[in-house]
DNA sequence: GCGATATGACTCTGCGGTAAGTTACCACGA
DNA sequence: TCGTGGTAACTTACCGCAGAGTCATATCGC
């Protein structure tokens, strides 16, 4: 009967899944999990819808599995960071570079895990709450030890400040998506200034 | 034929449009632009779709009168505040300071004007933008200002700068909103101690 | 009676998800 | 070297449903 496109085009399961991984993420990353279809992503990667609900079973898993990855990416190299030996507002601006570095060619990548159109609950939430809790344990980790630098060990001013910090890497990454021509390096630099100029500077120029 | 519970109930239409436009921002507000249904926010009114379609049009026209009214109110307070004589991190204290005031009772009102599912175009958008420019300008002249203590006047630093401190204001907004027992005046505290402790304790603590 | 206020019961579209079938690759026996 | 059967890789064509938006109609105040 009639020709049809069906059949092997001889690509393994692991390069094809990678290969949906790298479009979903962006489609996600950029749309959010609710704006994205996946008609759209699998029209993007160059196959039929069936085949990413055969490898990812569902929306949910197909976000899940990008999440896990991207999730795995920023915790992992944030882990990375505290392990130095730097301190208070130098453990932040080093944070802050390892973000850069690690994101620099992939920058949606960051919105995947604040996605406030994902579902809250099930595996996408369990994804999540894994790589979040990470982050957010180091987060606090560093904001403790700097506030004790102050004499501050209120255990809400530590949660108000750790919010407020993770709130300035948050638009600091939106505003580098929004400016796609300004390299790593140069974000890295723009920061360091604006940290040493407000923290010291300032100050002065205030007292 | 049987029994309708059509007919008018007296209640003139700019009473019930601000009943719903109520119902409608919580909604909006809480769970984003995309996953809010009309079908629900109509029968939290007490009312039925068709009437939120005669007096708004569309979910979009209700969304943007919704946005009208927090951004207004948002946008009014911050230039209240920009009317003062508060210079640098002073100005940024009492901006939180009449946010945390204003929107106490409504805290739900700040994610209006963030919400990433809310179509991009339309008449939304320039509602959106409306508003946003009018935050924004104040916000990048007070950072302006701030930076300038410090003599950086590069406009990208300051650019930077300004997305940093709206992503503060932020995630300060989020905390709370997550914290319903912490009053207005708490947060006020909290702020202004976090603010000085950071800006002298840590530097002479560091020098 | 007439206009403003209201509603039950629809239509229609977009999209998540699925059933059933098609084609290519490959191991293995004769 | 050539079948040949099994399996992995793929697609077309469909289903079902949630939710935006509409139509015709009903009731009340004046």
């Amino acid at each position: 009967m009639a020709r049809s496109n069906a059949g092997t085009k001889g690509v393994p399961r692991a390069e094809r899944e990678q290969q949906i991984l790298a479009v979903a993420s962006l489609a996600f990353g950029t749309d959010g999990f609710a704006a994205t279809n996946l008609a759209d992503v699998a029209a993007d990667a160059g196959i039929s819808k069936p085949l990413i609900y055969n490898y990812f079973g569902s929306k949910e898993g197909l976000f899940a599995a990008c999440l896990d990855e991207a999730g795995d990416l920023l915790a992992g190299e944030i882990e990375r960071i505290a392990r130095g030996d730097a301190v208070g507002i130098e453990r932040g601006i080093r944070t802050l570079d390892g973000m850069f570095a690690v994101l620099d060619e992939q920058r949606h990548l960051w919105r995947l895990l604040h996605d406030r159109t994902a579902p809250p609950n099930g595996a996408i939430a369990d994804v999540v709450s894994h790589h979040t809790q990470r982050i957010d344990k180091l987060a606090h980790e560093g904001v403790t030890e700097l506030l004790a630098l102050a004499g501050d060990t209120d255990e809400r001013d530590i949660s108000v400040m750790t919010a407020a910090w993770l709130g300035i890497v948050d638009s600091l990454m939106d505003w580098w998506v929004a400016h796609p021509d300004e390299t790593a390096a140069q974000m890295n630099d723009r920061v360091t200034r604006l940290f040493t100029a407000l923290l010291t500077d300032i100050v002065r120029g205030q007292s």
